[in-house]
Formats: structure tokens, C-alpha cells, sequence
DNA sequence: CAACTAGGGTACTTTTCGTACCGTATTCGC
DNA sequence: GCGAATACGGTACGAAAAGTACCCTAGTTG
């Protein structure tokens, strides 16, 4: 009845990520119901649904409003700059933003336009901050120069991520980090230029 | 009316799988209803949900079903064996067998107890023909001894693993399959005893 | 000021899981 | 063999939740 100044347009559109975010945050990706985002937002599904298509839209836009950059490591050494890199990322995915990731990850399930849309967080970007890292450490003379190829540079993480999905822990343990550092990723990219396996004939 | 032979027991479970697996191969998880293999069974659900608890333990069972052995390669060389370990994961993986799998992953969520039954198809039994293979290498001279460790052997099939998972893509073209082991796991298991990346002090 | 657009309220359809009842066939203990 | 316990079959139901459809109204736009 009174006053009621209906909002529109951009300000509809934060309130709702808003509310989405408080929902992912409260209740993971399963507990984001698009009748209690309405809710929260005050307003109803048909604003919602006129902006995103479906709930795992919705899902993944509310997401990128939560992720954050992180500050490179330097060490000065390769090994305390990828310890430091893993730990980042296991405190990620040990958090519940990780969670939201990983249910994200799994909703998406393959579907490619969804998929890019998260990759900036999980995927590609996070061969970035390896490559910069390794490329300093190969200045430094610590790692051969053929290293410097994103599948060499990620190998860390994504043994890391492996013990996430596999084991479905929710936290891995130090060990397991130093373990990846020192039995795989030191040793792998430390190789002098010797002959680098090429097929007999 | 007539003489019904009502199933009990072992003959109606297995039926009851048998439906499962029809469907599951048919329509993948998604379109494993608990009404469907109810009525493909020619029972009801009552009879499913007295055996199983809910909908995902019964894609476990029925996925067990479907997995199969692969035979061990021996080509008598590391890389002819690991290509082929890693093309065997792949064709798995792009198979509509490889789909269910990952549906079933994503469904279990992290859940141990039903992640630990998935995990002799994808985790820690993975392992051991890769173990087996990095043996022979390392009798043969191709393998440093210190690799024999699951985390190291595995590595290959980890990262072919996680193209699926990052990229999305149906199928690993055999570029990518060739470059992991040439650029990655082959370096990684050839290194000479070196200094293994202790911490400095 | 009139026409158009976008929000709000609400109800509804659909799908599917999981549960509850109730009568009956089969098996098991005696 | 015979009665009691158990497991099946049929069916119906409750509970979410996604997504859709209308209709009315508040703002915007020209």
C-alpha cells in the first residue's frame, strides 16, 4: 500500500546475487533454491528466472561474486613457492567455498559453456600463478626451461585436487603436499635436459 | 490368477539389478529411476528399498556390474606400456561407462562410504596395474627404484583424469595421451637417483 | 499523459524420491 | 503337514523443487 519503490533493473539484479550468495554461503549449492533466493531477495522467481536460465546459472554467477584472488608467493626458493601455491589451494577447497566448487563442477557435469565459466577459478587461471613461479625458478637455474608448459607446471595441483576426488577428504594433510612437492614435482621438473623419452623409430 | 512363482531372495535382487543395469545403459544415472527399474524388474519399489537405501547405492551396484577387468599391456618398454594403460583409461572414460562413472562420482559427493566402493574401479585399484608396470620397468633399468610408490605411479592416469574433468571433453584426442607421458611421466620416472628435493635445513 | 516494460504475487504442473498400508504368496519352525 | 513370520506386489501418498503461466501494478519512456 504504501511507498513501496519497486526496484529494477541492476539493483533487482544485486539484491538477487546477493541473496544467492547468502544462500550458497549458509547452505552450499544443494540448499540454493530459487523460491528462497526469491525470498530473500524480495522479490519472486520471475525476475529470477529473466536473468539467469536456470538454477546452476544462477549457481555460478553467485559464485564468482565470492572468489578472490590470492597473492602470488616468492620464496625465493621453487619449493617453499609451490608448498605455499598447494596450501593456498587446499585451504580453498577445504573451505566451503570449495565445496560450492566442487558441487558447482559436479552440476555442470561436463556441459563445455559452464564449464569456461568456472575454469577462470579451477582450471586455466590456476596455470598462471605455476607458470610464474616456475619461470622464476628456472631464471634461478632451479628447473629446466622445457618445464615451462602448463600440464608440466599444473602437475602439482592437480595431484592435489586428485586426493579431493578421490579420497573425498575434507582436508588434505600436510603431508600429502610435501609428498606431491618432493616425490613428484621437484624431481619432475628438476630433470637436466636429458633425452626426454622420444618413441624408439 | 494363475501360478505367480512370486521371486524372492537372491533371484528377485538379481533381477532387480539386472533392470538396474539395463537401465543405467540405456539412460545413463539420470535416468535411473527407482520407478523404472522397479517396473523394468516387474516389481515395485518396495522390493528395491529393502536391499538398497536410496538411489545412488543402487548405481553403485549396478555400475560394479557393468566394470569389467582390462588386460595388462607388456609391450617391454615403459612408454608402450603406459600409452596404452592411458588409452585404456581413455576409451573407459569416453565410453558411456566412463559418463556413468562420473555421475556416480558427482552424485556420492564426497561421501565415503559409497566413494570407497567406486574407488576399486577408479582409485586406489587403478594403482596397481600401474604399479605392476613400473615394476617391470624398473627390472628392465627404464625405472628409477624410488618411484614405486602409488602417488608417482599413478601421476599419468591422474592428469589424463583430470582432462576429463577440467576440459569437459568427450574423449582425450591421443596427442594429449602422448604428451603426458613423454612430457611428464616418462621424466618423472627416469630421473637418476639425484638429490630428491630435501628441504634445505 | 498514454503505452510499454518489468516486478510482484500466486498458483500450478511435473518429476521423482522415499514412505506407508494392506493383502497375499512363500518359507520356516515345530 | 500346519501355523507364524517374512517378504512381495500393488497402490497411494507426501515432500521437495524446478520451471511455467497469468494477471495485476509500479515505473519508465516518448
Amino acid at each position: 500500500m504504501a511507498g513501496q519503490t519497486r526496484r529494477r533493473g541492476a539493483a533487482l539484479e544485486e539484491a538477487i546475487l546477493q541473496a544467492a550468495v547468502a544462500e550458497l554461503t549458509e547452505s552450499g549449492f544443494a540448499g540454493l533454491t530459487m523460491d528462497k533466493v526469491a525470498a530473500r531477495a524480495g522479490t519472486n522467481k520471475n525476475a529470477i528466472y529473466r536473468r539467469w536460465p536456470n538454477r546452476l546459472a544462477l549457481g555460478i554467477a553467485a559464485y564468482k561474486q565470492l572468489a578472490t584472488a590470492v597473492p602470488l608467493p616468492d620464496t625465493g626458493e621453487l619449493r617453499g613457492d609451490a608448498l605455499e601455491l598447494l596450501r593456498q589451494a587446499n585451504r580453498h577447497w577445504s573451505s566451503p567455498l570449495g565445496a560450492i566448487l566442487r558441487d558447482l563442477l559436479v552440476a555442470a557435469g561436463g556441459a563445455t559453456e559452464f564449464l569456461a565459466q568456472l575454469q577462470d577459478q579451477s582450471g586455466d587461471a590456476a596455470a598462471a600463478p605455476w607458470l610464474t613461479v616456475l619461470g622464476r625458478a628456472v631464471a634461478r637455474g632451479e628447473a629446466a626451461p622445457e618445464v615451462l608448459h602448463p600440464r608440466v607446471a599444473t602437475v602439482a595441483v592437480v595431484l592435489l585436487r586428485n586426493e579431493f576426488v578421490v579420497r573425498g577428504v575434507p582436508s588434505a594433510p600436510d603431508d600429502v603436499l610435501v609428498e606431491i612437492v618432493d616425490e613428484v614435482y621437484l624431481p619432475l621438473v628438476r630433470r637436466r635436459g636429458e633425452d626426454a623419452g622420444q618413441a624408439p623409430g
